[in-house]
Formats: C-alpha cells, sequence, structure tokens
DNA sequence: TTTTGAGTTGTTCGA
DNA sequence: GTCGAACAACTCAAA
C-alpha cells in the first residue's frame, strides 16, 4: 500500500476476450505496475451446463487471437486448468500481484462462484475489482419507478434509453507492461478444447472467431447490411443479419463498440424505414441482450424454472423419436429442416428461423422448452445463458413478455413469407434442391410425378410430416386452454 | 390505492 | 389477393 512500487494486477480474461474497450485491462493498466494476463479453464462439475462442442472449439480459436494480441504488445496469456479462485491465489502468490480486475459474471452458478473467489483473494490481500464490461448498462440499476426489476421489454429499454447512449469505447491501451519472470502457462493444446468436435470445416467455413474476425465482421454489417436491416432481417435466404451474436457471446467486440458503430451510420437520405430507420432497429436487439441479462440476473432460476409458474403443471409429452427427429432436421417440415440443418453444420441459426423451429418444438411437438434449449446450448456457437432462457420462454409463453398461447407459427405460411424462392431450404435440405418453389415448403401437397421428376419420394429421400399441423395446433391450444382453466379465472 | 393503457416477432376466417 | 376482426384475458408499469 505504500507509495512507492504499485504491485502488479492480473487481468482474469473469460467473456470478455478483447483488449479494445476492455475495463479491467484499461483499469490495471491506469493503475501502472507489470500486467499478468490469465484465462483459466475449469473442470466441469455440472455436465449439463458444460460448454458444448462448438463453444469449445470457438473458445479455442479466440483465445488463440487473443494470446496472438498480447504477445504483440509484448505480454503472454498464461493458460490454466482448475478452479479459478484456486488458480488466481496462487498465482497472485507467484507473481507477487496485489490486485486483480475482471469482468461481472451474470450466469447463477458463476455469480456464486464469484462470491466465493472474492472471499479467497481478498484474505490474501488480493484487492478484487469487477467491471459491467459487456454490457451497455449495470442490470441491477435499471428499476421501475416502484424499484423491482422491469418484466415487460418495451417500458425497460425506454427507461434504458434515457441513460444511452453509453460513453465511448476506450481505444486500444498503447503500452502495457508485463512481469519480468513470467509465470508458467499450460499451452492451447492442453486444454484440449479442440478435438471435441467433428465438424469444424463447416465451423471454419462460416467464422472467423477473435477480436480481429468480429471488428472485420461488425465493419461489413454496417458497410453492406445495415441499410437492409429494418427491412430483411427476417429473410433467411439474405444475407442481411448483423451475425455477431458469438462475437458478442465471447466478449470480442463490446456491445458499446457495436452501439456507437451503428449509430454512427447515419442513414443514407431517401428510404429511412418508417420507423426511425434500420440502427434503431438494431440497436434495439442490443436492447433485448440487455434485457435478457437483465432478467437472468433478478430471477436467476429462469434457467430451469419458467417465470410464469402455473407452466411447471403444463403437461408436455415425451417423445424422445420426435425429439430427436427436430434435433436433426427430421420433421418433414423444410423450413424446420432446414434451420436444424444449419444449425448443426455452422453453429448458427437464422433467427427468424430460430423462432419457427422453436415454436415447432413447443406447440406442434409439444415437448418441453427445456429440451429444446438444450440443445441450442449444445450446438450453437453463440449460447448464451441470457438469451437463451429468454427466448425459448418466450416461444414457450411462460417468460416475461411470452407470446400469447394462440400464437403458433405456421411452418408453411412462415416458410412461404420468409424464404419466398426457397433458397434457404434448397441451401440446406439438398434432397429438396431440385423441387419446384410452389411446394418446396409443403412437399406433401405436391403432385406425386412432379415429385418424383424433381428426385424426391417422400419416406425415402425426405420424411413425411412427423404431426399434421392443423391437429397439432388444435392440440396445443387445448393443452393451453387446460392450463388456464386449470389456474384461476375464478370469480373475486 | 386505483385506474388506465399497452404489450417483438401470428393465424385464420369471412367479407 | 387484401383487409379487418377475433383469438383471452392478464400483467405490467406509470400516472
Amino acid at each position: 500500500m505504500g507509495e512507492g512500487r504499485v504491485g502488479g494486477s492480473l487481468v482474469w480474461f473469460r467473456d470478455d476476450l478483447r483488449l479494445r474497450d476492455h475495463p479491467p485491462l484499461r483499469a490495471a493498466n491506469r493503475r501502472g505496475g507489470p500486467i499478468v494476463p490469465v484465462f483459466v479453464w475449469p473442470p466441469t462439475e455440472d455436465a449439463s451446463r458444460a460448454p458444448g462442442a462448438v463453444l469449445c472449439w470457438w473458445l479455442h480459436h479466440s483465445l488463440e487471437a487473443l494470446a496472438g494480441a498480447l504477445g504483440e504488445r509484448g505480454l503472454r496469456l498464461i493458460l490454466r486448468r482448475g478452479r479459478p479462485g484456486e488458480v488466481l491465489r496462487e498465482l497472485a502468490e507467484a507473481t507477487g500481484a496485489d490486485a486483480l480486475y475482471c469482468s461481472e459474471s451474470y450466469a447463477p452458478a458463476q455469480r456464486a462462484a464469484d462470491q466465493e473467489i472474492d472471499l479467497h483473494l481478498e484474505r490474501a490481500g488480493v484487492r478484487v475489482q469487477r467491471f459491467h464490461s459487456n454490457l451497455l448498462l449495470d442490470p441491477y440499476g435499471v428499476r421501475t419507478r416502484a424499484g423491482d426489476p422491469y418484466r415487460v421489454f418495451t417500458p425497460f429499454w425506454k427507461s434504458c434509453l434515457q441513460r444511452l447512449p453509453p460513453e465511448a469505447p476506450s481505444p486500444l491501451p498503447r503500452r502495457l507492461t508485463g512481469p519480468r519472470r513470467w509465470p508458467a502457462s499450460e499451452s492451447l493444446a492442453a486444454l484440449e478444447l479442440l478435438p471435441r468436435v467433428e465438424r469444424a470445416e463447416g465451423l471454419q467455413e462460416s467464422w472467423k472467431p477473435g477480436e480481429e474476425g468480429g471488428r472485420r465482421q461488425l465493419a461489413r454489417f454496417v458497410r453492406q447490411h445495415l441499410a437492409h436491416y429494418a427491412l430483411d432481417r427476417d429473410r433467411p435466404d439474405l444475407p442481411h443479419t448483423s451475425r455477431l451474436s458469438p462475437h458478442l457471446r465471447f466478449g470480442e467486440l463490446s456491445p458499446r463498440e457495436v452501439w456507437h458503430a451503428v449509430a454512427r451510420r447515419k442513414p443514407r437520405g431517401g428510404r429511412t424505414g418508417r420507423r426511425g430507420g434500420a440502427a434503431e432497429a438494431f440497436l434495439r436487439q442490443l436492447g433485448w441482450r440487455e434485457f435478457a441479462h437483465h432478467l437472468l440476473v433478478h430471477f436467476p432460476h429462469t434457467p430451469e424454472v419458467p417465470l410464469r409458474p402455473e407452466f411447471a403443471r403444463f403437461p408436455w409429452r415425451t417423445a424422445p423419436a420426435d425429439l430427436r427427429a427436430w434435433q436433426r432436421g427430421c420433421t418433414g417440415f423444410p423450413i424446420v429442416d432446414a434451420g436444424m440443418r444449419q444449425l448443426w453444420h455452422t453453429g448458427w441459426m437464422h433467427n427468424r428461423v430460430r423462432m419457427i423451429a422453436a415454436s415447432f418444438l413447443v406447440k406442434d411437438l409439444l415437448l418441453p422448452w427445456k429440451a429444446g434449449a438444450d440443445w441450442f446450448w449444445e450446438t450453437l456457437v453463440d449460447a448464451d445463458l441470457a438469451n437463451n432462457t429468454l427466448g425459448w420462454q418466450w416461444t414457450a409463453g411462460c417468460g416475461a413478455d411470452a407470446a400469447p398461447f394462440f400464437r403458433i407459427f405456421n411452418p408453411v405460411t412462415q416458410g412461404r413469407r420468409y424464404d419466398p424462392d426457397g433458397d434457404y431450404v434448397r441451401r440446406w435440405v439438398p434432397e429438396l434442391a431440385r423441387g419446384a418453389t410452389e411446394w418446396i415448403h409443403h412437399p406433401w401437397d405436391a403432385p406425386r410425378g412432379r415429385l418424383e421428376q424433381a428426385g424426391v419420394r417422400l419416406g425415402r429421400d425426405y420424411p413425411h410430416p412427423i404431426v399434421d399441423h392443423g391437429i397439432a395446433r388444435e392440440r396445443a391450444l387445448s393443452a393451453f386452454a387446460r392450463l388456464r382453466g386449470s389456474t384461476g379465472n375464478r370469480p373475486r
């Protein structure tokens, strides 16, 4: 604590794998003294919450990129395996560091672990400082007048907007100083993140993990696609979504940085969409990300349990074969299957198709939303507990601001509306590639001869639909109606 | 405390 | 093909 020397700082990287606009790194750098950047790969305690293979693939490459970027500035990324509290304490002792800087986490299990880490380190004389690096606003700070957390998006976002825009992102630190002697580090290979994925080519073609990859994608989006965003973001056959989700998931981009890159871009004359234009539509999506984290923080049980308690009694089916057909993209509904196969091959699915596929699982198949959430968690390259939970509970109608129960997507109508030429289906369901556009979204209605000309025999080349949507819809409606009937509705 | 207005993303039916 | 209404009430947030 004396005036003479500043002790060293540990900068603990987790879901913030970047150097720009990185508050912990910035704080450590301001303080002066040597900086030791650390990444800790914890043992898996709960297999169901372990990151999926695709997430691990991304993490491997992102760590590689981060280590490279740090290396260019004379620092080393120290990789360790073990329980973070113990590893960090041991590293602090080994390097003489007396401060730890890191980002706040929001997943309930991690928050609990973080509290212990704080105690553990403070006892060892290490000061811990955390930052809300990966959100626009402190999720604990947004409250209704009554002091409660929000449960409805629109007022939540309105309240956020009063405190936005966020401050400008901080630039890349110019000088960084490391210790004279570096502590030992594991090799990246020793974390064994890679061998667990057997479809790396598809991923490699689709993504460039790391801060630079994220920045290039952000620039490309703003330059080429933002102008189309308001109108065409719902078209899975077109490339006008941002594809920033995995970069945000791993904190390779900060939401502040994304905000400013998008807001800077004034809509060019002429077509500014009726309601405020493309930038606003996109920033609103950042708002949903913000809202998801807000909900996770204030309702930490929601990854497991419906926010609306009556849904605990919902009569979900158990049907492993149907679940499997959905997972593999063999439901016989082309738009659903295309989405599920895109997910498997690239680790990503277009957002509109996520809604269609999710609605199909929950409402057409009456399978529990948690089963869908688990599959997305295992397969999505942008799997994020907050977003995944919000999305699935919204679809199932048991979450915040949830879709009304009678809103059941018709996979044929949705397919025709958002993939009007069938290009998306043709790309991901190649058995239908030679099919005519008029029945590409409902091949079971095609004349036998026409189907065979296109090389398709239902039940052999492509499955029969596993449910009749009309019947399934009625079944879902009555299940929801029974739930309502049994809850209340009693006269007061 | 009570009241009031509003609420991401749909579908179907009938005119 | 297009349009508007019905589908249900309920809960949230603010005045």
